[in-house]
DNA sequence: CGTGTCACCTGACAGC
DNA sequence: TGCTGTCAGGTGACAC
């Protein structure tokens, strides 16, 4: 459940059904996903507090408890789930939160890749929290061309990893930055430095578009062993390259190819998106 | 400072 | 059936 789109829709399905909740108990089961403080600390700063918003930036959620907010990051397989106190234990549910209501809400992690954070809800865009030093998100108003041509400046990696590199732009994940340069004809090794000003706005728009139809849809699934909490999305539907390898590009029919791109599984139409122009 | 590599974990799947 | 290697929608630490 890992990009925008995907924690947006966890977002709101919690809106609805833990807000003004009050936590009651805390259990722990593998401490290392809590970075900033102890299991001990952790549950003692949340119990007794209650939900009063539910919000996200990029690919993180953010529970807030008035003045202090629960970051939590999904990385790759993170989900929520709302349950009845009494079912049991699932194995890879890690921390359980319990409410006075007789529900819980469990974070299930098969990686255990997740993280989670308590910071101030008045430092949260500080260096005192993970949301520090990430770029704007790409339907941001500020998020312009300049902005975009400033902060790569000085880089040379392939636009695929610009895409990828969230102190740039957040929200984009390699789904959707294979969709996104597939939408702007751009092949995802063109450095970085490559990059006109007019592939550079076609990336911006195409970022916003594709992000917002995706949060329309509920999100992408792929590979979801179980539905999690509101994740069974339907953008996989409109994907154009991602995860289509062998299948015909639905705007030239040519076959799209799988390759590796800055260490990561990379789809393109090789006729839609040249490496050269 | 920028870039590449590896580490963090577990499970699914392909190939022998 | 096993075993082994590879891969997975992400990021952070580290060396150069």
């Amino acid at each position: 459940v890992p990009e925008l789109p995907e924690v947006e829709t966890v977002r709101k399905t919690l809106q609805d059904l833990i807000l003004q909740k009050t936590v009651r108990d805390i259990d722990v089961f593998y401490d290392r996903i809590i970075r900033r403080n102890t299991p001990q600390e952790f549950k003692s700063i949340l119990e007794g507090r209650t939900i009063t918003d539910i919000g996200r930036y990029g690919k993180y959620l953010l529970i807030h408890f008035d003045d202090i907010t629960l970051v939590s990051h999904l990385r790759m397989e993170g989900k929520f789930y709302y349950k009845e106190a009494d079912n049991p234990k699932e194995k890879h549910e890690h921390i359980i939160f319990y409410f006075t209501n007789g529900m819980t809400l469990r974070y299930h992690d098969t990686r255990k890749f997740g993280t989670m954070d308590i910071v101030q809800t008045n430092d949260l865009y500080s260096e005192k929290s993970p949301l520090s030093n990430l770029g704007l998100e790409p339907f941001d108003k500020r998020a312009t061309v300049t902005y975009f041509q400033q902060k790569i400046r000085n880089k040379r990696i392939p636009v695929k990893g610009i895409l990828l590199d969230q102190t740039i732009l957040t929200g984009l994940g390699n789904i959707y930055v294979d969709e996104v340069l597939f939408l702007s004809h751009l092949h995802p090794e063109t450095k970085a430095t490559e990059l006109t000003k007019l592939d550079i706005k076609n990336i911006l728009l195409n970022s916003t578009k594709v992000l917002n139809k995706a949060i329309k849809l509920g999100g992408t699934t792929i590979r979801s062993y179980t539905s999690s909490l509101g994740v069974t999305g339907r953008f996989q539907n409109e994907l154009y390259v991602h995860m289509r390898k062998g299948e015909k590009c639905k705007v030239c029919n040519t076959e799209i190819v799988k390759s590796k791109v800055v260490g990561r599984g990379t789809y393109i139409c090789p006729k839609c998106q040249k490496p050269t122009r």
